[in-house]
DNA sequence: ATCAACTTTCAGAAATTACTGAAATTACAA
DNA sequence: TTGTAATTTCAGTAATTTCTGAAAGTTGAT
C-alpha cells in the first residue's frame, strides 16, 4: 500500500473511531493528520489537506488543544501557528478519560445526590431508592477507579495492568 | 423530593449520559424507566410514559434487547409483552463495553492491519509506520483488557479491582 | 378461518449537530 | 503606527441522527 492510500484510511478510520468518543470527525480527522505528520503543521495545511473551512479547522483545532491532545507550536521568526499532536497513545486515552469523566460522571454523580431519598408510594419509592443507591455505589467507585488510572503512567498500564487484569 | 419529581430527573439524566455512550436518548430514557420500575412494563406503558411513538418505543426497546439491558417478559394468558431492565450495574456497563468493542475497537484493529507497512517517501512513511504499529499495539492490548474485564464479574469489580488499583 | 390486539417497518418530518463563508478581531514585521 | 497576514467568531446552511404516523404484518383466542 502506497503512503497517500494509508494517510487517508487512516485518517477516515481514526475519524469515525473518534466520533464514538465526544469527539467529532473534523477533531478526530485532524488529530490523525497531525499523529502521522513528521513536521507541526499550519492550520492552513491542515485546512488544505482535509478540504475543510478555516473557521472548521480553527474551532476543532482549539478543542483538541483543550483535551489536550494537539499542542501548538511557535516557529522563531514566523507569525504562523503550528500544531503537533500528542502521540503518545495512553496519553491520548487518559485525557480523553479526563475529559468524559468531567463531563459526563461528575454531573450525574451530582444528580444522584440531589436524588437521595425519594418519597412516595411504598413500591414505587422503594425500588427506586434502591437503585439510586445501587447506582450511586458503582458510580462512584467508577470515579475514584477512573482517577487512579489517570493519575498511572503508560508504562504502568502497558507493562502492570494486563498482568494484573489476566 | 416525592417520587415523580425525583422520576422524571433520573430518566432525563440517564438519557443525557446515554446518549454519550452510543445509547441515544430515548434508549436511555426507557432503559431508566425500566430501571426504576418494580414491575415489568408493556411497550405501551412506557410510550404512555415518555409520551413516544410506538415505533418508536418498539425500535429502541429491540436495540436495548440487542445490547442485553432489557428483556422481555411473557405473562401467561397476556398477548402483550412485558419489559424489565438489566438491574446489575456491574453487568449493564459489561454489556455495552461489549458491544462497543465489537463495533468500535475490532473494526479498528482490522483497519490498522491492512495498514501495516506502508511505502513511500522515507520521513512521511517512517513516521506512518511508527504511529501505526504504536496504535496497533494499544489497541491490542486495550482490546485483551478488555474480554477479560468482561469476563469477571461483578464482585471482583466492586471488591478487587479498587484494591489492586488503588 | 376470522378478527382484533399487538408488534414491526419505514418514508418523510423534525430535531440535533457540524460546517461554511464572510466579517471582525488580533498581532506582529516593517 | 500601519498594513496585512493570521486567527477567531458566528449566523445561516448543510448533514446527520432520531422520531412520528400510518400502513403492513403477526399472533392467538374465539
Amino acid at each position: 500500500m502506497n503512503f497517500e492510500e494509508g494517510k487517508d484510511r487512516f485518517i477516515q478510520a481514526w475519524g469515525a473511531l473518534g466520533s464514538n468518543w465526544g469527539i467529532n470527525r473534523t477533531m478526530a480527522q485532524i488529530h490523525a493528520l497531525l499523529l502521522i505528520s513528521p513536521q507541526a503543521l499550519s492550520a492552513e495545511d491542515i485546512k488544505d489537506e482535509l478540504k475543510i473551512s478555516s473557521g472548521n479547522a480553527n474551532m476543532n483545532l482549539r478543542a483538541l488543544m483543550d483535551w489536550n491532545l494537539v499542542y501548538k507550536e511557535l516557529k522563531p521568526g514566523e507569525r504562523k501557528e503550528y500544531f503537533v499532536a500528542e502521540k503518545d497513545m495512553w496519553e491520548v486515552v487518559k485525557n480523553i478519560i479526563i475529559q468524559r469523566k468531567k463531563k459526563e460522571l461528575e454531573p450525574m454523580l451530582r444528580v444522584l445526590d440531589e436524588l437521595s431519598v425519594v418519597e412516595g408510594m411504598e413500591e414505587q419509592s422503594d425500588e427506586f431508592n434502591k437503585v439510586i443507591r445501587d447506582v450511586k455505589l458503582f458510580a462512584s467507585k467508577a470515579d475514584s477507579t477512573l482517577d487512579s488510572l489517570t493519575k498511572s503512567d503508560s508504562n504502568w498500564f502497558v507493562g502492570t495492568f494486563m498482568k494484573m487484569i489476566k
